[in-house]
RNA sequence: GCCUUCGUAGCUCAGUGGAUAGAGCGACCGCCUCCUAAGCGGUAGGUCAGCAGUUCGAUUCUGCUCGAGGGCACCA
């Protein structure tokens, strides 16, 4: 059986049908052939319903034109059987040796078993990309799980992937860990100022503030009286916010941009770091200023207005959003001259395209999605094709700890850190946990849960499937290579049969999670994997004396073992040889 | 009010235009002189929120109702 024959064994029973609608029906050519796996094992190997779909444009009995159609069915030396069941449905079983000839190609493809080659389509995927203003929260490690095994599925699938993380690096949330951090450092030369309660409250903003008094001295302070000068006495919170932001900016000058630099630089190293250790890479990290840098932002807004697609309102300038299918038209350029983050998002997408991805995904949090319209909406009124941009809306994460809700908000700092979940579930928990999820499905990460009973988490159950098969290989002292070409005849328990369909699974299922954007559904598939296995190997030994027995099951156990691999991989979860 | 994600076993969640809707946890009964018991086998547990429509067939698609989360800034 060649490796060939296997991912085409779908197409090859398609043809079979479609010979026998040829000679059945032939005016029904276009019909669409669906061939299913049926649930049950006594519906055979693959199931269509191509009888029922017919039945009613033939004006005849289902079943009387499953027969027909069966009849009129070529032979095929990879078919068994082709039986008529139920209210018509065509259930074929392949004979021994199809089934099992997943096996030699998982072999004969090793690492690369279920990926698809490269299709020249190049595609973007941006995730993360939260602001640089404090640590990752576990909210923000759904989207960074998420993203990182989408690319990496995406890329198995024959994609060429560039993984980008957008940096937030010229807002007013950058000023105001700025302004947090200098606060902080002003009190620690005894210049009191009563803290901002809307500003950066985390411990990481206090050790900023000592390592720029470690690296700058005090070159940076002011009295305090100085500062308060500027800051008017007001109920409004962010009012009175700006006014410490722009106090800083006057009473420091170049010293302001430097505590500027210096938490940014401090934040983006640390949040790399810590999505590295997670086993998470960026190839790209894009900085927001550069757009406005580059005049990419005024350029585009200047588009925008030429071609009439804004008008001046209240002082600003508005988008005609509205025309575009957005329910109001948006800002993107503020009545005191500061473009909005609108407008330097437009420009950001418009980038992307100009790069000549043929596809770009962005990963977002839910909150964001009534945003969608309203970028889709620009990027059509620049001429650009909007279709090409898919967003992937990843909902939220709830913390619950002793059985509550946890607070989870950025700026006061009472949230649970990526770094802290992982350092207290494991970093392959962490990745499998948040897979186990599909994307649109609010996540309740219980860290009681999580931390006290980690083993029972399904990581470990996939994982020692992997261990289990390793321990065989290790007490087996053989020769493993001829194993690619052992007689599988003797793989005839109904429980091998089973876990071969289950690996001839994995490259449809790499296809279909790819083109769903469902890394999820490679967790639940390996869950799946690892139960076919472990019934397996609890029912029958692998090392039996019977030497044509044990090789074949030893290379189904491989066979199984490189999947796992593969999957597990992708998900970015660690395979140990043992647990 | 509008937009959006959900509603499936006691709990947490998969899944599907098809045949008898699944898993884990929890409950109960079993399995290690034998390749790792972080495992396996079995039992119990369901009006797939409700109503209507499309269809040969709907838990799945469409509409409405009810319930839960999220979003509706000159914030990012």
């Amino acid at each position: 059986m060649s490796s060939a024959t296997l991912p085409t064994l779908r197409q090859h029973l398609t043809d079979l049908l479609h010979t026998a609608l040829r000679s059945v029906a032939p005016e029904q050519w276009d019909v669409d052939i669906l061939l299913e796996r049926p649930k049950q094992a006594s519906h055979g190997d693959f199931a269509s319903s191509l009888a029922l779909q017919l039945a009613r444009r033939l004006k005849m009995n289902p079943r009387q034109v499953a027969e027909r159609l069966v009849q009129a069915l070529p032979s095929s030396p990879l078919v068994e059987k082709a039986d008529i069941a139920g209210a018509g449905f065509i259930n074929f079983t392949l004979t021994p040796s199809a089934r099992t000839a997943v096996v030699s190609t998982v072999f004969a493809q090793g690492a690369s078993f279920g990926s698809t080659p490269a299709n020249g389509r190049r595609l973007q995927v941006e995730f993360v990309s939260a602001n640089p203003t404090g640590p990752l929260h576990v909210g923000h490690g759904r989207g960074a799980a998420y993203g990182a095994s989408l690319s990496s599925l995406l890329a198995f699938a024959g994609y060429d992937v560039s993984r980008e993380y957008y940096v937030n690096d010229a807002g007013r949330q950058m000023d105001i860990l700025a302004v947090s951090t200098w606060v902080r450092y002003l009190a620690i030369y005894g210049e009191a100022i009563p803290f901002p309660p809307n500003a950066y409250q985390g411990d990481y903003v206090f050790e900023m503030a000592e390592q720029i008094k470690a690296a700058q001295a005090d070159q940076h302070v002011r009295p305090a009286a100085a500062v308060m000068a500027n800051v008017p006495e007001t109920d409004d919170l962010d009012e009175r916010l700006d006014a410490f932001i722009v106090a800083g900016k006057q009473l420091l000058g170049e010293g302001w941009r430097a505590i500027h630099q210096y938490v940014l630089n401090e934040q983006l190293t640390d949040c790399r770091a810590d999505l590295e250790e997670f086993g998470v890479h960026f190839d790209v990290w894009f900085s927001e200023c550069s757009l406005y840098d580059s005049g990419e932002v005024a350029h585009v807004v200047d588009m925008l207005a030429a071609n009439n697609h804004t008008y001046e309102q209240d002082g600003a300038l508005w988008f005609r959003s509205i025309a575009f299918g957005d329910e109001k038209d948006r800002v993107v350029r503020r009545d005191n001259g500061l473009y909005t983050y609108f407008a330097s998002d437009i420009a950001y997408h418009l980038n992307k395209f100009a790069r000549g991805f043929d596809k770009l995904i962005d990963v977002w949090g839910a909150d964001h999605h009534g945003y969608i319209a309203r970028v889709k909406g620009a990027l059509t009124a620049t001429g650009a094709d909007a279709s090409r941009l898919d967003v992937a809306l990843v909902q939220f994460v709830s913390l619950f700890r002793n059985g509550e809700k946890a607070s989870m908000s950025t700026r006061s700092g009472e949230y649970v850190t990526l770094r802290q979940l992982r350092s207290e579930v494991g970093n392959d928990a962490c990745r499998f946990f948040y897979m186990l999820r599909k994307c649109d499905q609010a996540l309740d990460f219980d860290l009681d849960l999580a931390k006290s009973q980690s083993n029972d988490n399904p990581v470990y159950y996939v994982q020692y499937a992997h261990a289990r098969i390793c321990s065989v290989l290790a007490q087996w002292t053989g020769n493993v290579a001829p194993l690619a070409t052992a007689d599988l005849s003797p793989l005839t328990h109904e429980r091998e049969i089973a876990l071969c369909q289950r690996l001839a699974e994995f490259p449809e299922l790499i296809q279909s999670a790819a083109r769903d954007y469902a890394p999820h559904s490679l967790a639940f598939y390996l869950k799946d994997l690892a139960a076919d296995f472990h019934g397996w190997y609890n029912a029958e030994r692998v090392l039996v004396d019977d030497e044509l027995t044990r090789n074949a099951r030893l290379a189904l156990a491989l066979a199984t073992r490189q999947v796992l691999q593969n999957g597990l991989s992708l998900l970015g979860v660690s395979q140990p040889e043992s647990m």
